[in-house]
DNA sequence: TTGTAAGCGTTATCAA
DNA sequence: TTGATAACGCTTACAA
């Protein structure tokens, strides 16, 4: 049958009424007259009436939807946030729209673009590995659309950023490591100009200082996170005489790798070397030979604050929102009894 | 400074040419001149012009939007089928809207609510477990948004669907158990009232009949996928005596349980038992003791084939769309070296 | 080749 | 308490 939808029109003629009194009563507006707003719901109950949503959003100018930008739909940690993300969206009647810049900065851009053109009311992203230039960002929000970053974000952008408090985190790293006898503690980093990265490194380096070991500038590695670089960083590390015998990882994806090439590559040394690294998968529960640990980020929450914030700087966008930055708390998670 | 963008009516007007003389110009029109089209263009460039997606949508009665419906963006599975729906989708100019039923019913239904009043021109889903009524989707199809299935399809009912060969799978599965000496093979399958259930057990029972082995009911179970009841699905088959020396198992998020629970509660038995899941997950390069095979499955085609065939019954509504059922074949990937 | 004007469904302002 | 009407930005049939 096929049925064009109903609209407050059709309502109206079936009530003879005029559809600026169906649209208010459709509303509850507080001068309509309770009976004819039970006729008006009555008639709109039996039309199947549902408003569309396409006129609303036109004559609003607004389109109660919010995008969110991750690298890959792949990676837990950030479809966890998405769902935060949505938790909060939802709560406050916005749609989600989710786009994957798989790494890229020129999909990032498209993205960005479409979503713009879609009028999206405010963006999330955790930005990819090769955006280095904030413009397309910018000019998001000079056409006051805000944006709010997560997860990563580079060094001296101001935008609002709300990630995991990576520094104490591996800081208490650090600490479980050295009560556990090593003094070879390697680092493998990710991409330098984030500043996820460099809290992270300034947690290595104050947990050292506190234990009087010195910094070694061999230990410390940065890896672009694919898997051919992860395992490149792995084999210099190991390469070294001493070798390491504790391994800080930027991520639990890259210890995934870093597993994998110290059992293939380096099955003599693998058994005694200690790892840990940040994300706590719950795959790691399914090994029978897990790592040491995992700090233990909270990606739900963090999709939540980031919605919270940024559903606050479009409802008010009056007031001036200074950038923020939000670091949630990160715990040690032990995969293995000690 | 977040000025108002540019309309339509701003080029008019800054050329003193009339709005529609404008569209058509930027639409490249064959009746208006090239010049016009030059200095139209132009104009639409400097003042950043960018056209009102809003009241295209609410105009053409068409939001240029799919729907895709899943039931959590933790499997892998279903993230991948994501990208290849979204690959078509884009290519023709698409957007698409995620939703998570989350494996609820309600949640399934609220999510079509949503996506019908956001007007979505089509939608993909893969149902959840709970769905065992049709009636919210018939909606959107008598509302002319035509509806494709994938993965997940109930017996019986007339839509179509995009899902893997699973028949032919299992009975592959079966071959290579009984190649290497198995006789008791268990089959742990998903909920029953899914067609690609059924064609599971099918290719199982057709694969033992091939080989004279006599189906044991005993042998097989039925789980809801959930960790619970993949723990007591388990402890039941490995209770028999005998019990099974191998299983195939409905998919790889169930072999994972599977796996746990063997190692935990009967390590014994656990290394002389042979798995086979479906999906192939690559998180299983990551094991030491990775199981003997699984079925691979092409959820990046199932996306994109799925996403083609919606697109065709959106883009010709007057030919009249039987309900096609597409299957995708799966191939064994060894784990192991055999 | 270009312009005029109607119309998509809704909300909001103002008048009755 | 209700109604008439303009407006949102765009496309398009038709007129000039």
């Amino acid at each position: 049958m096929t049925n064009k939808p109903a609209t407050i029109k059709d309502i109206a003629k079936a009530l003879n009424i005029s559809v600026s009194t169906v649209s208010k009563a459709l509303h509850d507006h507080p001068n309509i007259g309770a009976i004819t707003k039970e006729r008006v719901k009555a008639v709109a109950e039996k039309l199947n009436y549902s408003p569309n949503i396409t006129a609303i959003q036109f004559k609003q100018q607004k389109t109660f939807t919010l995008g969110i930008i991750i690298p890959t739909l792949l990676d837990h940690f950030y479809t966890i946030a998405v769902n935060g993300f949505e938790k909060v969206a939802t709560a406050a009647k916005y749609n989600v729209l989710i786009g994957q810049n798989q790494e890229s900065l020129q999909r990032e851009k498209e993205l960005v673009s479409i979503m713009q053109s879609n009028r999206i009311d405010g963006l999330l992203i955790a930005i990819s590995k090769e955006t280095n230039n904030m413009e397309h960002l910018r000019k998001l929000e000079m056409a006051g659309i805000p944006v709010v970053f997560f997860a990563r974000k580079p060094i001296n952008e101001t935008f609002s950023c709300v990630s995991s408090d990576v520094y104490h985190a591996a800081a208490n790293a650090v600490d479980l490591f050295v009560s556990r006898g090593h003094k070879k503690i390697a680092f493998i980093n990710g991409p330098s100009h984030w500043a996820t990265s460099r809290d992270r490194f300034l947690g290595y380096r104050d947990g050292l200082l506190k234990h009087n070991i010195a910094l070694d500038k061999q230990l410390i590695e940065e890896s672009d996170l694919d898997t051919s670089s992860n395992y490149q960083v792995v084999r210099r590390l190991m390469h070294l005489s001493p070798a390491p015998t504790a391994m800080l990882l930027f991520k639990d994806y890259l210890m995934l790798d870093v597993m994998s090439c110290l059992r293939k590559e380096f099955p003599t040394e693998y058994p005694a070397i200690e790892l840990i690294g940040y994300g706590a998968l719950p795959l790691f529960s399914h090994f029978e030979r897990p790592p040491l640990a995992s700090l233990k980020e909270q990606p739900y929450e963090i999709g939540e604050q980031a919605g919270t914030l940024l559903l606050n700087m479009i409802q008010h966008p009056e007031r001036d929102h200074k950038p923020q930055l939000i670091s949630l708390p990160c715990t040690l998670h032990y995969f293995k009894e000690l």
